[in-house]
RNA sequence: GGAGAGGUGUCCGAGUGGUCGAAGGAGCACGAUUGGAAAUCGUGUAGACGUGAAAGCGUCUCGAGGGUUCGAAUCCCUCUCUCUCCGCCA
């Protein structure tokens, strides 16, 4: 959410923000809903004013034994008066708390103009494509062929769009979910959490997730709860409604955390493989920092996902999203795209955005700079750091072998047991 | 699922209708004291919104929302969250 007074003497900056970002938003309707609320608040209060004042002075009569009768009287209409405004008034709230929670994040000035993916600009590449003299194969074949899943028994659970992993697929999983931490830990000094998978509504609210995704979520009717649809909101909002200690940030935490996703209307898009799941594993990486420093750990957070990548040997490219394809509540956003041979696409693995005080604001998250300071709304960013089926499959791909055996990467190898490849046992 | 107890400021904690935005304490800041520190003493220390150049002024806020009342942290209703005990269960 964005300040709503900033909201109303930027209006111009408002206007062209959203523009920018490609949303449909009734600014308009916002606009004259603020006028009202506003010249209507002026009204109530000052009313109020009044009756604060005669209640002090039926008060003071009570006290001295005067009659206050005719006061009380006149107050009486005056109360009601009041409570018929403050109907209005609580009207005016909603309308507009509803209309400026849809109101997106604003972009920051260094992301390029644009309104769809094509507009991206890629600002990195690392690593070089395989060159194989086989033709690669794509990952479920290779996965099929090395008993790592069983796509096919899957559904059986949970219906289309979830894995089972067997074996060494399960096996390999887990080492990438615990690797992954480690390194965040160890090497890029984060706090492992582990958290809540089941999610309540303010805490979507507060990432921004909700209200514009509800679709997307899987819902527990009966608790109105959501099954987390990325860790970046549990472990944002582990502070939520909290007002920080002067010290306490910067705040950089990673957490393990199974991601589920209707993903209303993909259905028919990208069914083979572990390209688009329901549900998937992810480490994320969360960080909440003063505000003037967050460009400066943008980078840095980008930085700590790519070292996942490098360590993996695994090809990618940095895009920096255009205006129209980054998410409702970033300002600025680095995607991560790993190559993948077998399938001859990019695959997009992470995702790393500055939300600036976006997300805070939603989720009431304060910060104290220094003692006796005012209270200030520090800035939120996270990164997939990574997100694991697509980090599987371009693992398989890359370094797959003309023989169907797939070669593991030093960093990993010891999470396996010291093994130094994947094979089909005979 | 059943029964009960609670949600007050950065934190702890008092407060059952009228100068209560809220006692007291902790913490923190500043000052005194000290060679320096600890201890001690003194002073100060909420947030949101509106208005204003600012000082200030106004309104609101004691989990949330309604109600009663001239007036509510205090009374009533609904919801929500936390805790304890019992039941069930990994």
């Amino acid at each position: 959410m964005l300040d709503l007074r900033f909201l109303r003497t930027h209006r111009d900056k408002v206007e062209a923000g959203i523009a920018l970002k490609g949303t449909q938003v009734d600014l308009a309707r916002f606009y004259q809903i603020e006028e009202r609320r506003l010249s209507t608040l002026h009204e109530s209060e000052q009313l109020k004013a009044r009756r604060n004042a005669a209640s002090e002075e039926i008060a003071a009569a009570k006290k001295s034994g005067a009659d206050a009768s005719a006061r009380i009287d006149e107050m009486r209409t005056l109360g009601d008066q009041v409570k018929a405004m403050d109907a209005d008034l609580r009207q005016l709230e909603e309308e507009s708390l509803e209309l400026a929670a849809w109101i997106p994040n604003l972009p920051h000035p260094s992301v390029p103009p644009g309104s769809d993916a094509s507009q991206n600009q890629t600002v990195r590449t690392w690593g070089e494509a395989p060159k194989f003299d086989f033709a690669p194969k794509a990952h479920w074949d290779l996965a099929t062929d090395l008993g790592l899943f069983a796509f096919e028994r899957a559904p059986r659970i949970a219906g289309s769009g979830f894995l089972v992993f067997t074996g060494l697929g399960a096996r390999l999983e887990r080492a990438l979910i615990s690797f992954m931490l480690d390194f965040h830990v160890d090497r890029h000094g984060y706090t492992e959490l582990s958290v809540p998978h089941v999610i309540r509504r303010a805490c979507l609210f507060g990432t921004g997730q909700l209200p514009k995704l509800e679709g997307d979520m899987y819902h527990i009717g009966e608790d109105d709860r959501f099954l987390n649809p990325t860790a970046e909101v549990p472990v944002t909002n582990v502070y939520r409604d909290e007002v920080l200690e002067p010290g306490t940030l910067p705040i950089r935490n990673t957490a393990y955390c199974a991601s589920y996703r209707r993903e209303a209307g993909a259905a028919g898009r990208d069914t083979r493989g572990m390209v688009r799941v329901h549900q998937f594993d992810k480490v994320e990486l969360v960080k909440i920092v003063a505000p003037e420093t967050s460009y400066d750990e943008h980078e840095k957070l980008a930085r700590d996902v790519a070292d996942i990548f490098e360590a993996l040997e695994l090809p990618y490219r940095v895009l920096l999203l255009c205006s129209g394809d980054m998410s409702f509540a970033a300002a600025k956003c680095y995607d991560f795209e790993v190559w993948a041979p077998g399938l001859g696409t990019w695959l997009e693995c992470s995702s790393c955005s500055n939300f600036e005080d976006f997300q805070a604001r939603r989720m009431n998250l304060r910060w104290r700079r220094e003692a006796g300071a005012k209270l200030e709304i520090p800035h939120t960013l996270n990164a997939s750091g990574v997100a694991l089926p697509r980090t599987f499959a371009t693992l398989l791909e890359n370094h797959q072998r003309a023989d169907g055996s797939v070669a593991i990467p030093k960093a990993l190898q010891p999470y396996l047991g010291g093994m130094t490849e994947l094979r089909r046992k005979e």
